[in-house]
DNA sequence: CTGAAAGCGCTTACAG
DNA sequence: CTGAAAGCGCTTACAG
């Protein structure tokens, strides 16, 4: 079923066919168009994709890469996307990468090779992105959401400020040995967050002790993990920052598996504020992304709709959500 | 950069260039390989993927069409998938459905108008996809997961099976009226684990009482609007069964606030065991689909990779976790 | 107001 | 062992 069929059937040329479907159909005699359109209806014709994308040069793809897709933080960004260029008929091509640089790496080669017409990349940050760096983009556009050392533009979201704004929360819940479980070393966000960390600890006059700063991944198992060792080691601390509310969830699961009430005696708080944080066994604090916005500025960034030519937002802030989990020392709710 | 500068560049034609790097060829001189192979990496030749398509016939990207991607259920799926075709050099050009009859139908739409290879069709059943079975296909081949009213190859789940378990183990637990928080009545998988429901309380003797029975979204709110309500209806039970985590995680909460004791009072139960129900306030007892291996063989059906012929299994089972949620009436832990 | 023709960049059947 | 040529199905500049 090809634009000839339909231009046989409606008597008309297949460039005639191609301007009524792809309404550039200026000066058509709307008998003309209207004949197109019930010709092709009829044979229920489609554009051939490859055809078209060949000719006019893009695919009306977006890729999409996430370190997984099943955490919140990037699902949310991914339904900011979808809705962004939904209207536009795009398609989203996504990839997970699991935080590892090589498949990262392969990601972009994947979606490269599919001809994608831009790429939200989110969330590497890895090993300095030097093989993100070093690559090649065949002129594909590129916007970054979250921190990277590339030269895209870029979505920002106040890691620094949002992880300061809790350890100030803490701070005025009477707390003074933050346990900061934070993310893997080699990741940017890790070294964005730690400096709001450091910032209010100094700013506070709180104990900076070296051994107070944890490194974990983003998951519940490393959050507990993480406070066990911190446990065994005879490090002290009243309270709890990580830098991931799966991680926060593993940390609270593993205080109160060792008899630590929470937050009578250390309280906890998370980053990104997933949807359970308020119905974990103590409803947990955390501080919320507008990830879901961040989604759609990276899109429209790349696919901006027709005809508005607003200026798109590209630094976000957040919003503290206190909950149980961070109520003042030595007492409860 | 084209086929015709690397064949250029290494003194051949693109007949040749085309040859070696699609690995046909057969017969040619491993020199003219080589020479082939590093005017293409000095060049950074990559094959245009609209061109290749168009000529092949194949895109190489598979369609994946889920009611939420935030859903674990279905990130799971998409992670199957994923792993499954990724080896393969596939992409899955996603869509959220929103379980909304027209969205899915644009869903579909938008994937054949970019021309996926397949597409995995997840979580429909919808309005007994009416929508569906009337609209054209293209001859794309689908697959489906869970139920579904179309006449395509489909990897199903033991939805009767695990609901008429929970019940089973609830009954075990000393439960007689059991209030189930199903989905809405119009989508397929109520109805399928309503047949489990159903059948379960029947062959235990239980309570049928009609009224026990209440529809609801899979969502946390629903599960907690649909507590309330029974409550505020003088509806009696003594556990409830949710056919979503979510809905269950809503309800648990719903109990909790009007200070009903999980489980001494009443038991709760739910349905694909988010990694969550282990952190809940109450720990949730929950069934489990192997729902990364239900993506993995669809995407082996739509794509088999190479050389392998095994048999994909199609027919899935499911594994009860009982957690604290549940524990037998009047009892704790 | 409409059409014939070129050409996007590949892959492959055919020829030698 | 390698190449010239056809053709996949569009879109668009050009012509009338």
């Amino acid at each position: 079923m090809t634009a000839r069929d339909v231009a046989a059937r409606a008597g008309v040329s297949v460039t005639t066919v191609s301007r009524v479907l792809n309404d550039k159909a200026v000066d058509l005699t709307p008998a003309t168009c209207e004949r197109v359109r019930v010709a092709a209806r009829e044979l229920g014709y489609q554009v051939h994709p490859a055809a078209s994308a060949l000719r006019r040069g893009r695919t009306g793809t977006l890729g999409l890469v996430v370190p997984d897709i099943g955490d919140q933080y990037f699902h949310r960004i991914a339904r900011g996307v979808e809705d962004a260029i939904r209207p536009q008929g795009f398609g989203i091509v996504f990839c997970d990468t699991d935080r590892d640089a090589s498949l990262e790496d392969e990601a972009v080669d994947m979606l490269l090779s599919k001809g994608v017409d831009g790429i939200v990349l989110c969330g590497g940050g890895l090993d300095d992105d030097r093989h993100l760096r070093s690559r090649r983009w065949h002129n594909t556009p590129v916007v970054t959401i979250g921190p990277h050392r590339l030269d895209f533009p870029a979505i920002s979201a106040d890691d620094v400020g949002a992880v300061a704004a809790l350890v100030r929360h803490l701070h005025e819940g009477g707390r003074r040995r933050i346990l900061c479980v934070a993310g893997q070393p080699t990741w940017l966000v890790t070294k964005q967050r730690l400096v709001g960390y450091h910032t209010a600890v100094e700013e506070l006059g709180l104990d900076d002790d070296p051994k107070l700063v944890v490194h974990a991944g983003f998951t519940a198992e490393a959050g507990e993990h993480a406070v066990r060792q911190a446990r065994e080691r005879g490090i002290d601390f009243d309270a709890v920052v990580a830098f991931d509310d799966y991680a926060a969830l593993g940390a609270l699961h593993a205080l109160q598996a060792l008899g630590i009430a929470v937050p009578e005696d250390v309280a906890v708080a998370g980053c990104d504020d997933i949807d359970f944080a308020r119905f974990a066994r103590v409803p947990l604090t955390s501080v919320r992304f507008p990830t879901y916005e961040m989604g759609r500025a990276a899109a429209r960034l790349l696919a901006p709709p027709p005809g508005e030519r607003e200026e798109v937002v590209a630094a976000f802030g957040f919003e503290l959500h206190v909950r149980e989990s961070s109520a003042p020392a030595g007492r409860r709710g």
